[in-house]
DNA sequence: TCTAACTTGAACATGTCTGTTCGAGTTAGG
DNA sequence: CCTAACTCGAACAGACATGTTCAAGTTAGA
């Protein structure tokens, strides 16, 4: 059976079903080499992954019966850790433009490798879950910029909604162009910063 | 032969190998639909281009002799539309803002169409060209940018074209975001030259 | 009207990708 | 050290995409 236990991972649910310390590794590396080819190449395919795995390709469907089945999980991965990070900043804490600095500056260099997985997701597993689980990660942002609307250091002219998109938008931009050597790694972070907030903070009113 | 005559268009001549009317219809209807599938649906085939063309496969094969020719067709064919549009706006005219502001209402709906265009190109053309045709085109804005930096209405903090590419990609997300329903398609023009303004004029500084 | 240009479906060769199975070899871990 | 867990290459089947060819039909346009 090239099958080693049940499954990996799926959901939130760790579901630690005793595997041995290779296969754990081998996951491990699976997932990571997945995740760099798939933001390379979206279409990379099974072969390809699990080279760069530097696993062999029955392992590969060993651990995840499908190509599916492993964008399902990369992706709900990548979910939760956007997650992870919204916690460990604290949105909720200090003033909202303050906040949102602490949630750029740290997390637009990881949301770089995950920039392509969300259209990678929405071909193989489909708009239909994708968009609201998405969206539902997107939703948190949204949560502090109307609290920045709130505050009075957001403009209010512009929905939420399209706010949050806009942050999301220009963290990718950020790290793509950082990542193709145009904008140099050292000044990114602060320009990147004065860009969204400049946006957050739209054009200034001509008259009172 | 399946090859009703030469070539379609190619860069940017028209190059007309008298064509007869039909001919000419359908490779309109070609790549209409291929610039509509393509940016639904990246990875979408010949077969299914032909069918949403309302043109049989061959009839695809005899105008484009392969995916790449069609795609590279598609790409020079957008690039063109751009330049069109930046020439008609008058981009070197008035003050920087005001035909930013022109630039981005007389085209973010245009853009959308070929949002997804770009990345296809780069899978099938290779990075090579296309990414300097494609930052000719940015090249321009980047040029309004500067203009606009010049004369104090645009932040110097950020590089020229780290603005130019905010442009674009807010350009696209609103696009994006108008199209699924997520932004009413009558606020969005104003909602978003106001964050693109935002951005460019960058963050208030606190102290002068 | 007459012809060359054009379109078309069917069928084909080739290639790539996905999954699966087999059989034999490693390795973790009790 | 012994076994179950795991890995791996090779080889398979099926699906699907790309191009090509053929032979017969339509249609534009002089």
């Amino acid at each position: 059976m090239p099958s080693p236990t049940p499954d990996p991972v799926r959901r939130r649910a760790p579901d630690p079903p005793r595997r041995r310390a290779d296969a754990e590794r081998n996951i491990e590396a699976i997932l990571d080499a997945a995740l760099r080819r798939l933001s390379r190449n979206p279409s990379a395919g099974m072969t390809e992954i699990a080279k760069a795995a530097g696993v062999g390709r029955v392992t590969l469907y060993g651990h995840f019966p499908s190509r599916e089945a492993l964008v399902e999980t990369l992706f709900q991965r990548s979910l939760d850790a956007a997650d992870d990070v919204l916690d460990v900043v604290d949105i909720d804490t200090g003033a909202a433009d303050e906040a949102l600095e602490r949630l750029v500056r740290s997390s637009w260099r990881v949301l770089d490798r995950h920039r392509t997985l969300l259209s990678v997701a929405l071909e193989v597993l489909g708009p239909g879950g994708v968009r609201d689980r998405h969206g539902a990660v997107l939703a948190r942002v949204e949560g502090l910029v109307r609290r920045g609307q709130d505050e009075g250091v957001f403009t209010a002219d512009a929905p939420p909604a399209w706010l949050a998109t806009t942050v999301y938008t220009l963290m990718h931009a950020a790290a793509q162009e950082a990542d193709e050597g145009r904008l140099s790694a050292d000044r990114a972070a602060g320009v990147l910063t004065g860009t969204i907030l400049g946006a957050l903070r739209g054009p200034e009113p001509e008259e009172p």
